[in-house]
RNA sequence: GGCGGUGUAGCUCAGUCGGUAGAGCAGCGGAAUCAUAAUCCGUUGGUCGGGGGUUCAAGUCCCUCCACCGCCA
């Protein structure tokens, strides 16, 4: 068994704004594979949490009449229950506005500007508040930025950090570890940017305070980049880094980010790691963007997504489903009403969840309500146990490449073989004829389920428990080395199975 | 404008080293009746974006054009 630390980030989420449909994305892909590794033995570490300074937080904060930082408690606590509609096993929630948080990023500023990395001078250019960025005047389109944000012109003084110097080891690195961007277009789009040169990074701020203090000039605030990046070796407790948490974890690190955040994750981040005397991390996995019913999502189109009316309405295992298996991880997707609909009936409902239930009751109907006594095994009862043992690790081999519609699709495949092998074994027909054989199959069946229900449990973590609550296996039993190691006990009383995936038959309000 | 990608059945996509096109969903026909009218079997359907070339043979290699997308400027 492979006890090796597995550590998976999302990005910390920004309290301007509510949680959104890309948030739940980003942080459901995240717990499915922290919760896989977890099942499969691994040390886990799963973080999320909330990104609090800046000057958008600052000026939204006073425009409710709020401090700063009342205003980031009262955000940050939509996020958290954001982990609670959509059952986010997060192990830790940072804040960047915790103490240790400050200490961190000021120790690695510290460390950054000892290898004279950091340097102090001046900046002119066009800023826009909505994208916390500056813009070059060539950049400008009427007077605004190219997304359409308003800018304004800043001169201030502010410190630099030296991106230019890091091009040479930046693509050393990109090179020597080909798996660290992925999907490899991106990896591509990120060697091509850093090959065309780089520029040196404003990473203070002067004229406004909401923000980690710079050490050394209390004057200045840290861009927010390099705060929010060092989140995810704060949470690790750098600046100790001989603390068992930072030995093990780092830099084993998997950020996933959506597109949008490459740049800083792939460029910046390392070469921030690098000029402190730090590894960067193993992977950074860009994610794609969902459209709705075909349309960008903006506040002004009005056509956002609330997540937690959707966990509502359609339920949380559904959208974690739908999202997971709906598209590839890395490409974009279409986010409709009529594809969840389906996903859930087609998928969840008739194909796993009419099967749990064909089988459980059948057993609790006429099988003695208890686990059955196999007898001999047949050649097709053993090709299809054969193919539950393997299900892990084909499974296993999808999550390493956080390949999660694929690791969906796997599960899938022997769901439909374990009803193909219903219909060809006709419990029903040797319920009359030979209930010895009967329960035969029912059993290969319940085993085949068990197997798909743990197997499933990181994607449909609800779903999966209450089968196993059906099949009455211990809380116990329910990871990976159980499904080698441990079986249905013959004779176990089971209690009276109810259906976990509800056929969709009129759609529910939920926007 | 530069670099890269995509274009295959109604829809979403797979097609490894070139050898006369595949899956899922939808549609159609049938079987079964344990089950959430779910399941299972069979089946219709494509001049593989257009054109040209290499080859005994090209969705698969080369050229060119068109459309869409991404990154950079």
């Amino acid at each position: 068994m492979n006890n090796k630390a597995y550590y998976i980030t999302t990005p910390i989420y920004y309290v301007n704004g509510e949680p959104h449909l890309g948030t739940v994305y980003t942080s459901i892909a995240a717990d499915v594979l922290a919760r896989f590794y977890r099942l499969d033995g691994r040390q886990v570490t799963f973080l999320t949490g909330t990104d609090e300074h800046g000057q958008k937080v600052e000026k939204s904060a006073e425009k409710a009449g709020l401090s700063p930082q009342a205003f980031a408690d009262q955000v940050s606590e939509r996020f958290r229950a954001l982990s609670k509609a959509y059952n986010l096993s997060e192990d830790i929630f940072i804040r960047t506005t915790e103490e240790r948080h400050k200490k961190s990023a000021q120790h690695l500023w510290k460390k950054m500007s000892e290898n004279g990395d950091i340097y102090e001078s001046s900046f002119a250019g066009w800023y826009a508040m909505r994208d916390e960025a500056f813009y070059a005047e060539s950049e400008l389109i009427d007077g605004k930025a190219p997304n359409g944000a308003e800018v304004e012109w800043v001169e201030e003084p502010s410190y630099f950090f030296k991106l230019s110097d890091w091009q040479e080891s930046l693509l050393q690195y990109y090179r020597q570890n080909p798996d660290f961007i992925a999907p490899e277009s991106r990896r591509n789009e990120v060697m091509r940017f850093v090959e065309n040169g780089l520029h040196d990074l404003s990473i203070s701020r002067s004229t406004f305070n909401w923000g980690v203090p710079v050490p050394g000039n209390e004057k200045h605030v840290m861009y927010v980049w390099v705060d929010a990046l060092a989140n995810y070796i704060t949470a690790l407790g750098y600046p100790d880094s001989e603390c068992s948490e930072f030995k093990a974890y780092w830099p084993e690190a998997i950020h996933l980010v959506g597109k949008d955040i490459l740049r800083f994750h792939a460029v910046y981040w390392p070469a921030f790691l690098m000029a402190a005397g730090l590894t960067p991390p193993k992977r950074i996995f860009a994610h794609g963007w969902w459209t709705h019913e075909g349309q960008k999502m903006s506040k002004s189109l009005g056509n956002t997504i609330d997540p937690f009316a959707l966990a509502e309405c359609f339920g949380a295992d559904q959208v974690r489903y739908f999202m997971m298996r709906e598209i590839p991880f890395g490409g974009d997707g279409d986010f409709s009403e009529a594809a969840l609909i389906k996903r859930t009936n087609a998928d969840l409902a008739n194909d796993f969840g009419n099967l749990c239930q064909r089988v459980l009751s059948f057993v609790y109907r006429n099988a003695g309500a208890k686990i059955p006594q196999p007898g001999p095994l047949t050649s097709p009862d053993q090709a299809l146990l054969d193919q539950a043992h393997t299900l892990v690790e084909i499974v296993r081999k999808y999550a390493e490449v956080q390949a999660l519609s694929k690791m969906c699709e796997t599960i899938w495949v022997l769901v439909g073989e374990a009803n193909r092998y219903i219909d060809s074994e006709q419990p029903w027909s040797l319920r009359k004829t030979d209930s010895t054989r009967m329960e035969t199959v029912l059993y290969v069946l319940m085993n085949v389920i068990r197997h798909l229900a743990v197997v499933a449990s990181p994607i449909i973590p609800k779903a999966a428990s209450q089968i196993l609550n059906f099949l009455s296996v211990p809380e116990d039993q329910r990871d990976f080395h159980a499904l080698k190691n441990w079986e249905l006990t013959p004779r176990t009383v089971l209690p009276e199975p109810q259906g976990v995936f509800p056929r969709i038959v009129e759609t529910p309000k939920w926007n």
